[in-house]
DNA sequence: TAAGGTTTTAGAAGCGCTTCCAAAAAATTT
DNA sequence: AAATTTTTTGGAAGCGCTTCTAAAACCTTA
């Protein structure tokens, strides 16, 4: 049925051999012979079967992702930039989405077994010390993006620096009472943000001589849902608080509902930040700490291509930085009123 | 280096052909020597090399999907109905995003060469007849999703019915002046839609007796930067609309952001009414015609494995139908003020 | 023009599997 | 116990390529 290189070694009249170098480009091929061959492909309209070939070279030109929930917004922004980088590569893009712990296991104990892609990018997800073993006994070279292994090159975000940055321009807006919903730890997604941002979170509290008061931090899931009920919580403090950090902006976008939905005008009562800075956060002029996202990605697939070049490569930890964006939910405390005042 | 098959029959004492046997739930195979196999594969932690399995039988257990944009909230949205089935049938995902034509035309004319994926699911994209018969030379089956092909299965929503229920909500309201705006038709991506809606629009306009301005209707990017042009546009006319039709939710979010630059009162001063339901349309309490993303996507999965099963089964032409969501963007128009007035 | 050196070429081997066929083993019948 | 049938098994062939080896073809040079 499909056109072998058989057919075109016979067209061409050179034997298979001779195929295989003018299609790998090898030098020591006679011009003229070359012209044969590739007019013979031409005409039967001729492609190399990549499986054929994969099953010799031991390559797929595939690379993976493995992702949790590949369709928020925070991933769909980082597998762009993977995207970008694999199109301009000229590497395919298999996505491996994750939804449950079962599932992540069975990707990271299931593909470095056989080599359906040539290197792996995971995103949020740690993978521990026994599997990144594994990764490297099998030869398949992964990076961490937005997680941390010392095994593996990881890009992460400081996170200690930026969720400092956050709750210190609440600070310097006259904010005492700040509210800090962070996002949940078990379940081993988003495993160190949540740890980091607390600590920067604390060490800004303490620059600003504010003391730690434990009922303004609350834990949620990373999800408008968990976004709202966190607020929830936090508004029916005897003394709520007059601004809200959220670990987020998806949890962010809950605040602002929440905000919406009692009638509490931001940022007059209410002042909101968030983190990641998805696109979603410049429509609704979220105050947010903004990732490179985009350049997560593609630095990402850069880093994977290093290593699948050089095999022993040591793994790197790569930090970028976040940066501050303040739009419309944030602003100065009115010192008339300490705390929120519901509107109604 | 890696276990092969032939380790896993030495380790057992049996044949090579046996142990594929067992690998592939054969039914004649002694359940002792099932068990001798079995416990030699748990012995070398033997996974069979996938590529060199496909290279026999001719399946990869990976579907393709092609999408222009992958990253925009509607293909997002159908990707993860996609991303739902795959992963519940167990085959892999492989994405090709296409931004340009050319690589459109690029995955169109190879990937159908060779079998890297065993189906195709392609979104908002239509190839051309020749394109699809290549396809089917190919023994590639592809299911269209959002566009449509007489030769190919496709998924399709109901445009016409959808704008003619949209722009008839807002005929119900009273509104009279009743903007349009619309998709690009040319580069190719997303031909009909646009197409059809304008044919609902006519349609709804004069079962309503309202007389077709041609003025009121402009076609704009698929964007929010489209959406805010068109709207100035509109709003700029000696006789502005009091009620704008955007043919996507992200092109009506740029007529939001419009309205809301120009402190123009939604709905109050200007009804808006999106097309896609995307979840940010909920977020932002967009009115808009919902369709059913998820499910396109995971229908066309499941069609394309119909497809797969039997080969020459023939194209359907499935219609699905949109869903009226009012949300916050709508109201009645104030008899009063027959056209915005821009409050200052 | 022959010898020696260099470039180019044909095609066998082999990648790790599935599938097939023929042979071995087991079960059944006589 | 032998003959026959049925089940189970080993391993060769072959999937479409790349790579390697050895031979052919082409250059030099004397």
């Amino acid at each position: 049925m499909a056109v072998t290189i058989y057919d075109v070694a016979r067209v061409a009249g050179v034997g298979i051999g001779t195929v295989s170098r003018v299609l790998n480009q090898s030098q020591s091929v006679k011009s003229s012979t070359r012209e044969k061959v590739l007019s013979a492909i031409a005409a039967l309209n001729y492609t190399p079967d990549p499986i054929a070939r994969s099953m010799i070279i031991k390559r797929t030109d595939a690379i993976g992702v493995i992702v949790p929930f590949f369709y928020r917004p925070f991933s769909v922004e980082v597998l762009r930039g993977v995207a970008t980088a694999t199109t301009r590569l000229g590497q395919e893009l298999v996505v491996f989405n994750v939804e449950t712990n079962e599932q992540r296991d069975h990707y990271f104990t299931r593909l470095p077994m056989r080599r359906r892609v040539d290197g792996l990018i995971i995103i949020s997800l740690a993978p521990d010390d026994e599997i990144a073993i594994t990764f490297a006994e099998a030869g398949l070279p992964a990076v961490l993006v937005d997680t941390y292994s010392p095994l593996l090159t990881s890009l992460v975000i400081n996170n200690v620096e930026g969720a400092y940055r956050a709750v210190k321009s609440l600070a310097e807006k006259g904010h005492r009472r700040i509210g800090f919903i962070n996002g949940v730890i078990e379940g081993n997604f988003k495993f160190n943000q949540a740890n980091d941002r607390l600590i920067g979170v604390h060490r800004a509290l303490a620059d600003a001589g504010i003391v730690f008061d434990p009922e303004l931090m609350v834990t949620a899931e990373w999800s408008r849902a968990g976004g709202r009920q966190a607020t929830h919580q936090l508004l029916n403090l005897k003394e709520p608080p007059t601004a809200i950090f959220a670990a987020s902006d998806i949890q962010a976008l809950g605040v602002l509902e929440t905000a919406r939905q009692l009638n509490l005008a931001v940022p007059e009562a209410l002042s909101i930040i968030g983190f990641d800075g998805i696109e979603l956060s410049e429509l609704l002029e979220l105050s947010t700490m903004q990732q490179p996202l985009h350049l997560m990605g593609e630095l990402g697939v850069t880093k994977l291509m290093e290593h699948l070049a050089d095999t022993k490569k040591s793994p790197e930890l790569i930090r970028l930085d976040t940066s501050l964006l303040e739009r419309r939910t944030t602003a100065t405390l009115k010192s008339a009123s300490k705390s929120a005042s519901i509107k109604i």
